[in-house]
Parts: structure tokens; sequence; C-alpha cells
DNA sequence: CTAGGGTTAG
């Protein structure tokens, strides 16, 4: 009898702190368990397994693994889904070899890996770019395990395929997996935004069709898929009314759909309607709080030129204990070029350098293009020279504003160097160099530099493929 | 474990 109601409060405190770890309360998770065992309520490896997994998804790998030691001491050995949860904890981190580690030490224990320990390692190879290794897991690790992947490792599968651009050999794949698995929402929804990326307008609502003919409806996910694929193909007026639709409906829309619509909005120029979905969004109660969100506001107010809120939110961010993130940096950089605050932008970078930060490529695209356009070219070469990453976004900006500066020798031999790096540039940057070495120099010159970029992209078409 | 939102050039 007594041990019967034993069982029952374990489940009980093993649901709450599911809970509380889930909704990142950890504080609340650890007192509510030394408060149980102060009751007398002993907690399982259930228990442990759920603390372990808000430690790796919410704090770090190392803060979850010393969850462990304190299992072992309560004398509850970890099991499969301990491990499942580390290791997840170290991919999310894409921390190969910690992941890996974790591995080796489930195996030592005795334990045998399920699908989940194999599915976060694939997860983890797909992420690093190692398509190869992953390949090896399932055809390899895998079958010598005994186990066969299921819809979820097909889901995986799926979406590192669309995301590296394969959204061709993803339908075929499908059209594979119907005949062994079903299907689930997730998969279609996979599907769809591979399509969406690469702006397959009418395959993605014919996909669309097909989740709905398996017995599937939209949900929000779908929907937020189909609606930035609108506004990134310039259907805005069909992305808003996709919105409405939503709304209507009473989908479970969220935040994700609002920031998306306000993004589009501001692009536009539409800073009014922005203000009023994100008002709407505060109103609904449906705004999460992220940083997400929180950046979308922050440009929003910059573009607005509305710099008391700008100020006002970034006060909040500090106070919500919220971390700003390179999306945060590179907003501030720009809402500071755009009011002609070349220094402030400039001293932004700094102090993320001074705080240990190495800023992306894209804060830095943006600083060297504000700078460029405000007439400071050779403070942008300087943080040009600087750079250790670079992107098309890089290059297409400096060859534009060397040409616009006049520097057209400059901008040439650069154009030609990035060629031969073999980076896909615009061809409005080849453009711009040759009509300008027209006009300045001579039309002879041009010519011949035309036959020498020409040269350099077909030596590379041929290296490349 | 796996799906959707936010930043930059022309």
């Amino acid at each position: 009898m007594v041990h019967g109601l034993m069982k029952t409060s374990t489940k009980l405190l093993n649901i709450c702190i599911d809970s509380l770890c889930k909704s990142r309360n950890l504080q609340k998770a650890e007192s509510l368990l030394i408060d149980g065992i102060r009751l007398g309520v002993l907690p399982n490896v259930i228990t442990y397994n759920s603390l372990i997994n808000g430690y790796s998804r919410f704090v770090g790998i190392d803060e979850a693994y010393a969850v462990t030691h304190r299992m072992r001491e309560a004398g509850i050995k970890p099991d499969v889904s301990t491990y499942n949860s580390l290791i997840s904890g170290a991919a999310k981190q894409l921390l190969l070899t910690r992941a890996h580690q974790l591995f080796d030490e489930m195996l030592r224990s005795g334990l045998s890996p399920d699908m989940r320990s194999y599915n976060t390692l694939m997860s983890l190879y797909f992420k690093l770019g190692r398509h190869g290794d992953a390949f090896r897991i399932l055809n390899e690790d895998v079958h010598l395990a005994g186990l066969s992947p299921r819809v979820d490792t097909y889901n995986i599968l799926l979406d590192a395929l669309c995301k590296s651009g394969h959204i061709d050999n993803a339908v075929e794949l499908f059209k594979y997996i119907k005949s062994r698995v079903k299907p689930e929402l997730m998969t279609y929804n996979i599907l769809i935004n591979g399509l969406c990326r690469s702006r397959r307008v009418s395959s993605a609502n014919w996909m669309l069709r097909e989740l709905e003919r398996a017995g599937y409806t939209p949900n929000a996910v779908t929907y937020t898929t189909m609606l930035k694929m609108y506004f990134k193909t310039k259907m805005i007026e069909k992305g808003l009314k996709l919105f409405l639709k939503m709304k209507k409906e009473g989908y479970t829309f969220d935040g994700y759909a609002s920031c998306a619509v306000v993004s589009a909005l501001i692009k536009t120029g539409r800073a009014e309607e922005a203000y009023q979905c994100m008002h709407e969004l505060v109103r609904s109660g449906r705004r999460s709080g992220d940083i997400v969100s929180y950046n979308t506001l922050l440009n929003l107010y910059f573009k607005d030129g509305n710099l008391d809120a700008v100020d006002d939110l970034l006060e909040e961010i500090e106070r919500k204990g919220l971390k700003p993130d390179d999306y945060t940096h590179t907003i501030i950089v720009n809402g500071l070029l755009s009011i002609g605050h070349t220094g402030g932008a400039e001293k932004h970078l700094a102090c993320l350098g001074e705080m240990g930060m190495q800023p992306s490529v894209v804060t830095c695209n943006c600083l060297i293009d504000g700078l460029c356009k405000a007439g400071h070219v050779d403070r942008a070469m300087r943080l040009f020279s600087s750079m250790e990453i670079r992107d098309e976004f890089t290059y297409t900006s400096v060859v534009h504003n060397l040409c616009k500066d006049g520097r057209l020798v400059c901008a040439s031999k650069l154009l030609l160097l990035f060629y031969n790096k073999g980076m896909k540039i615009p061809s409005s940057a080849r453009r711009a160099v040759l009509s300008g070495l027209r006009m300045t120099v001579s039309y002879q010159a041009a010519r011949k530099t035309h036959h020498k970029f020409k040269a350099a992209i077909k030596s590379n078409a041929i290296a490349d493929p």
C-alpha cells in the first residue's frame, strides 16, 4: 500500500520536474527535487533524465554531465535515455568529439544505443556538412546494431538534403520511403520548406496538397513556411492574405509568423502596418519574449527612426537576461550607420571584440558597406583586410563601392582574385568595373579586363564541379 | 533526434 503510494508520488514528481525543465525553470526543478526528497518522495532515473535534458538544452553539456555524478551518488545508473540527452547536448554545441566520447561511454557501460542515439549522431554530421560520415552511420553502424531506420531518420535525411541544395534528391527519396513508412506531417513540412527555399512555388503548393491528401491538416509551421516563400518571391499581398487566413481560422499561429510579416512590412516601407502587427502580437499574449522577436522589434524601431524606443528596448533585453546574438549586433550596427553614426558603429564592433566575441560576417559586411557609403573607403578596406571569413556579400559590396569611388584598378584586381577563388559574384559587380574602366580609362582597357574575367570564370567552372 | 520566424550587397 505504502509502496504503491510512493510510486504514484514519484510519478507526480517526475511530471512536475519534467514540465519545469522543459520551460527552462531549472532552479525550480532543483528545489522541487530537494523538497521531494525531504518528504520522502525519491527520484528515479526518469527524474534525473529530465534534469539532464534541461541542462543539455538550455545550459550546457558540462552542467548536464555533472548531474550524472549526482544520480550515481543516489545509486541510480544512467540509461540509454540519459546518454541520448547528453549526446544531443553535445550535438547542439556541435561538439563532435564530445558526442563520440559519450557514445563510447554508453557502450562501455553495457548499454545499447537506440535509433535515437544514431539519429543524433547523423544529424550532427549533417550539420557539420559531413554527409559521407552521416550516411556511413546509416548504412553501416545502424545495420550492425540490428536497427532499422524509421520515419524520424528519414526526416533528418530529407532535411539535410533540402538544406544542402539537393531538393530533387529529397523528392526522389520521399517517393521511395513512402512505400516503406508513413510520412509524418513533419516530413511534408520539411519538403515544403525545401521547395520554398528554392522558390519552387508550384511544387510547394503541390506538396501542400499531398499533405492534405494524406489526411493531415497544415499547421502553423506549414503556413509560416509558405508565408516566407511569398515574401521572398515578392508576393507580399499573397503572403499577407495567408497571414489573415491563419488568424481568421484560429490556427495555432504564434510569434513566428508575426516576425516574418513584420520584417516583410519593414522592407517594403510599411512601418505603420508593422507596428500594428507587433501590437496585435503583444495583445494576444503569444509573444514568446525570445531574442528573435526582440530583434524584429529593434529593427522596426531603427528603421522608423524611433531611437528612444531603441534605447528602452535594449534596456529591456538586458533586464530580461536575454543574450543579444549576431542578428542583434547587425541590426544595431546597421541602425547606427543609418543615422550617420559611423564612429558608433565601429565602436560597437570593437566592443564585441573586447568582450571576446567574433562579429559575424554579416555584421562586418554591413559596416564595410556603410563606411564606404559614408565616404570612408579606407576605413572599410582596413576592416575588409582584417576579416578571416568573407562571403559573396562582402565581395560584391567592396567591388561596387571601390568602383563608385573611382578606384577601378583596385576593384578589378580584387574581382579577379575572387573569381579565381571560385566565388559566385553577381554579374552586376563585373558590369560596374567594366563600365567604370570604359568611362575613366579606355575602351581598350575594359576589353582586356573583360577577357581576363572571362578566362578566370571559365577555368574555375572547369575546376569546380 | 527531425519542420517554421529576425540582419547585409546589386
